[in-house]
DNA sequence: AATACAATACTACATTTGTAGTCATCATTT
DNA sequence: AAATGATGACTACAAATGTAGTATTGTATT
């Protein structure tokens, strides 16, 4: 289903966090977002945009003089598709070792352990 | 601690998976190896791993003629950098958010389940 | 209408990555 | 010793990425 998504480089994945946090959204507006929290000149995000409608993984309206952009694919998508191929190039695609590796690390709080094992236990129940 | 471990490009990854399954090897034993999976030639295997031993990520002992090669950081001290980085990237640094996306997708069988109930339980009773 | 401003379009350039090739050298086989 | 073959050193080159700059053009202002 999920056609194949290009892949998003680092900086370009922050320009979409914006987008999905809201859209469309003009050119400008991404970046008066982004300069709060990274030092990109204007020109260098509004090259990341370009980049991204190119890869069409943002789609544009040009209707008004002013293109208003948004993103052609949810956050989940997305972060499930660079989770995938993330697993397979570090984990060698099994995701229980990794997910174990976190859990062992202290990475988690006590009550994330909990939330966790809860959702483990209703996964389990419905999935029978 | 952990001195910042530099970043791996996804081919040098498989690299150093070679390495971490057995070293110290020649050039030629990680050739050997990397053909069975890839159709890589054998001078972009001897790149890779130049490139390595450039980040300071292999090793290299020169007191043969033929060198050997070793890995600088354990596997695991690299998987988890490499984690580390993808969710801040992906996930916005919450190591939770991800794991909740990978036990809701289908990803995990029911035995796999289990263990990570087994695991969560362990590490909870053990913290307190 | 002329000018200034802002948005878009196009161009630029260094670094990293993927993917090798050529040249020099040392050891081994005639 | 000369030729051959394996290693290592250095070079190559395109695509992707990070990080912008210049040119053009439509809109708003005087």
């Amino acid at each position: 289903m999920t056609d194949r998504i290009p892949s998003i480089s680092e900086s370009e994945w922050e320009v979409m966090t914006v987008l999905w946090h809201g859209a469309p959204k003009t050119a400008n507006e991404v970046i008066l977002s982004l300069q709060e929290c990274t030092d990109w000149k204007p020109k260098t995000i509004r090259t990341l945009l370009d980049r991204l409608v190119q890869k069409n993984v943002v789609g544009v309206n040009k209707n008004q003089r002013i293109y208003t952009f948004f993103p052609l694919y949810s956050q989940d998508e997305c972060q499930q598709a660079e989770a995938q191929s993330f697993i397979k190039r570090i984990y060698g695609g099994t995701v229980k070792s990794m997910l174990v590796q976190f859990i062992q690390e202290d990475s988690l709080s006590d009550e994330e352990i909990n939330e966790l094992r809860t959702i483990l236990a209703k996964k389990q129940k419905k999935d029978e």
